[in-house]
RNA sequence: GCACCCGUAGCUCAGCUGGAUAGAGCGAACGCCUCCGAAGCGUUAGGUCACAAGUUCGAAUCUUGUCGGGUGCACCA
């Protein structure tokens, strides 16, 4: 019999379902095909049945052929069955060797047939378990795909608010997520800082305000060094000013506005320009923005590797380059009628083209002035991360992490440096209003031929982050009685309406820290407070984990602050709960995990028919310390018990349990699930799946510990096993959550 | 007008490539700490899956249409 089809690969999910549906297809082939003829291609799809008593796999494939067959689907699933069971040998395939090369046993236990016309199919747990306890189903490295993810690119003229916290959320955990898949991931934040929201900024100081350079320099160093030592912050305080320049623009005469204008459009010329005062005042500003921007993510754990700044873009000409790749790829055309007269546009991703007729719904990429748009430096922008360019920055270290730095573009930056850019697939974590430009990059790429940079171009997208009603006016914002009515209002930075990202995570560690306070009120204060950020963030990411991305997050601080029920602290407090049995145990995971591979193997060696009283007998004694759990054999017990498929060598009082409580089959379940999970994740850019299986797995623990008391329980084998289930739920809690960039704390 | 997203329990949301009795959390009512931490567990109440037609053995899921909510469709960035 072969053994190697699962030698090196863990046995997950994934595998386990490729490989069932590959035998069952070669059995329907050779069963039917002559019934049948030639038969097309049945489309095998697998499920899990509602119920863990039904299995855990249903393939509704006898529906399928009932018709082609002309058989009820009952009795075809019943043949099949039958068939499947009768060759369970070739069929089940078996789990890899473990580390003394025996064979382990049949994936498969059995197959029924059930409901309507079901073919279920029943996995062997004892297997399964034994081999999930030996292997940690890590994911092999992958493709190799050199992976680009941007996220966060918070104009840096203001605080970051809660919508650019799920943005960053959702691209840092989707980071981790390819991480966790084997892949190599540079992560950058592009930053705008040329455009008119700094301009404005740099309005408000220098014409609002009144201030100097020097001036500006005096306060940028007060509001930005150690936060114990500084009154304001900096981003509060240009928030604050964003607004008040915003409304300034319209608030004077006509005449007045109209020279406020004017002086926007200058300073915003000035700042493009560059060499001048007022873009040295606009770097100042939008440097010491994105500083704190990186402070404050950094709260949540997330760090980035590369800061391309749209002013590089600019001075390095990276447009001259790219328009002349549009220009001879012809995917620019020059508009010479209609409206769009003397510039270059482009045709829109679904326009319906009319021979002849001018294309007056065309993307406009440069203007008739000569300049271009935001669209064609996007354009550029994203021939440099495909390495189709032919450009590169200047790179300069901009901001240090514990075991690495962010570089920022400059335009003549220092050697060596890292190489950024050249990526083979990238990600942009962009919120769903920017779908068109977005649409149009791709087109762009698509037209000059670079069709796989196209496919491997993913617009990451996800609704918006809005206030409820309620919420704004807690907030202390006037209120429009039609803004009441609606579900939820967009935040506007414009309008300095928004709750700022920091103070959300203050009131959330001020909350969090109340609650260790009264329950860990003898542990030291600087221990109180990492345990209280701890959760406080886990609270934090976890929320903004668990929405899918098309679904508007209507932010409310009743939600947000909450701790309990499907939150980021409740799959917390499960980890907390499994670290406090093994320390009472007084052993580790680990130790329980391979005294439990190596009982529950001599155990259930025996599937395979043959050989089983042999390799029974062959068994080694050996003998285990005194007095630990680790130390008892499974198979001691006198008193024999049947397990399907065959007979064990020896009464397994833990067997049984883990045959009938299915509380603690789901777990092992779920860890045989993981990389499914992550998996679908991935190719869906969907996070929010992890983030639902670790929450079920949680509950799926609770359940378990509510129902057997692990400690006081007596029977050695029994406990073992117990003991196992918490050690996997743990393994994999804490993997989970790491993926989801939320700590496992030791108390909470 | 066109494009995209959404419409599922009182509220907030899951429901993967169509499949067996539609699931969580919050809120409500009632229980559970002489036993591994109650940031927990259990029980109960609560749904014509917006509406209509179609495809199918089978639809919350796919198609089309209607209604309702949101967002985006500039030579602004």
């Amino acid at each position: 019999m072969k053994i190697n089809d699962f030698q090196r690969t863990p046995p997950v999910y994934l595998e386990l379902q490729q490989r069932l549906l590959t035998r069952v297809r070669a059995l329907i082939q050779s069963q039917y095909s002559v019934e049948l003829g030639p038969i097309a291609p049945v489309s095998l799809v697998v499920e899990q049945p509602p119920d863990l008593k039904l299995g855990e796999f249903a393939l509704p494939v006898a529906f399928e052929l009932a018709r082609k067959l002309r058989k009820a689907p009952k009795i075809i699933a019943a043949d099949l069955a039958a068939a499947l069971n009768k060759s369970l040998e070739t069929v089940a395939f078996l789990l890899p060797e473990n580390s003394a090369g025996t064979a382990q046993g049949l994936a498969i236990s059995r197959f029924e047939a059930a409901g309507a016309g079901y073919l279920n199919v029943y996995l062997n747990r004892a297997t399964l378990t034994s081999a999930l306890a030996q292997f940690d189903p890590r994911p092999q490295p992958n493709s190799g795909l050199h992976v680009l993810v941007e996220h966060t690119s918070i104009n840096p003229n203001k605080a970051a608010h809660v919508g650019h916290l799920r943005n960053a959320i959702l691209g840092d955990t989707f980071v981790r997520l390819l991480r966790a898949n084997g892949q190599k991931v540079d992560i950058q934040n592009y930053i705008d800082n040329t455009g008119v929201q700094v301009a404005d900024v740099v309005v408000g100081f220098l014409h609002l305000e009144g201030k100097s350079l020097r001036h500006i320099r005096e306060i940028i160093a007060a509001s930005t060094g150690d936060s114990k030592l500084r009154e304001q912050r900096f981003d509060y305080i240009c928030w604050e000013l964003y607004a008040r320049i915003s409304q300034w623009y319209d608030a004077g005469s006509e005449a007045e506005n109209k020279q406020r204008k004017a002086l926007r459009y200058a300073t915003l010329h000035e700042i493009e320009a560059g060499n001048n005062e007022t873009a040295e005042v606009a770097e100042l500003i939008s440097t010491a923005v994105v500083k704190m921007h990186l402070d404050t993510m950094l709260r949540l754990g997330i760090e980035y590797d590369f800061l391309p700044r749209e002013s590089e873009i600019l001075r390095l000409k990276f447009w001259d380059v790219a328009f002349d790749q549009l220009k001879q790829s012809g995917v620019l055309y020059f508009e010479t009628e209609g409206k769009n007269k003397g510039c270059w546009v482009m045709t829109r991703p679904d326009a319906k083209t009319t021979e002849g007729e001018t294309d007056e719904d065309a993307k406009v990429i440069v203007r008739s002035n000569g300049t271009v748009t935001y669209v064609g430096k996007d354009i550029a922008y994203h021939l440099w991360k495909f390495g189709l360019l032919g450009r590169d920055f200047g790179y300069r270290p901009f901001y240090a992490y514990d075991n690495h730095v962010c570089w920022i573009s400059t335009t003549d930056g220092i050697e060596p440096h890292p190489h950024f850019g050249g990526a083979q697939a990238i990600y942009n974590v962009i919120d769903s209003r920017q779908s068109d430009p977005q649409a149009n990059v791709i087109q762009a790429l698509r037209g000059m031929g670079h069709t796989a940079e196209a496919d491997r171009y993913t617009h990451f997208s996800y609704e918006m982050v809005a206030l409820t009603p309620r919420c704004a006016v807690e907030l202390g914002y006037t209120v429009a009685p039609e803004d009441l009515a609606r579900p939820y209002i967009e935040v506007s930075g414009r309008k300095g309406f928004g709750v700022k990202a920091d103070d959300l995570i203050d009131r959330l560690i001020a909350a969090t820290r109340k609650e260790t306070d009264a329950r860990q009120p003898e542990r030291p204060e600087a221990e109180r407070q990492q345990i209280a950020e701890q959760i406080a963030i886990g609270a934090l990411r976890y929320f903004m984990l668990k929405f899918t991305r098309g679904t508007v997050i209507a932010f409310d601080f009743k939600d947000a602050l909450s701790f309990e029920g499907e939150t980021g602290p409740y799959i917390q407090y499960a980890i907390v709960r499994i670290r406090n049995i093994f320390r009472k145990a007084e052993t580790t995971p680990e130790a329980v995990l391979a005294a439990f591979a190596e009982l529950a193997k001599r155990g259930t060696i025996s599937t395979t028919t043959q050989d089983e009283h042999k390799e029974a007998s062959e068994l080694p004694q050996e003998s285990h310390a005194e007095g630990s759990v680790t130390g008892h054999d499974f198979s001691r017990a006198d008193t024999a018990t049947k397990t399907e498929g065959a007979s064990a060598p020896a009464g397994i009082s833990a067997l049984p349990l883990l045959q009938e409580a299915d509380e603690i089959w789901t777990i092992w379940l779920r860890a045989a699930k993981r990389s499914f999970t992550l998996d679908q994740a991935i190719t869906t850019s969907e996070p929010a799946y992890v983030a639902r299986h670790v929450f079920q797995l949680a509950q799926e623990f609770n359940n378990f510990y509510h129902r057997h008391h692990i400690l006081t329980e007596e029977d050695p084998a029994r406990k073992t096993l117990l003991l196992a289930t918490a050690a996997i739920a743990l393994r994999e809690l804490i993997t989970l959550l790491s993926w989801l960039g939320i700590e496992s704390p030791e108390a909470m």
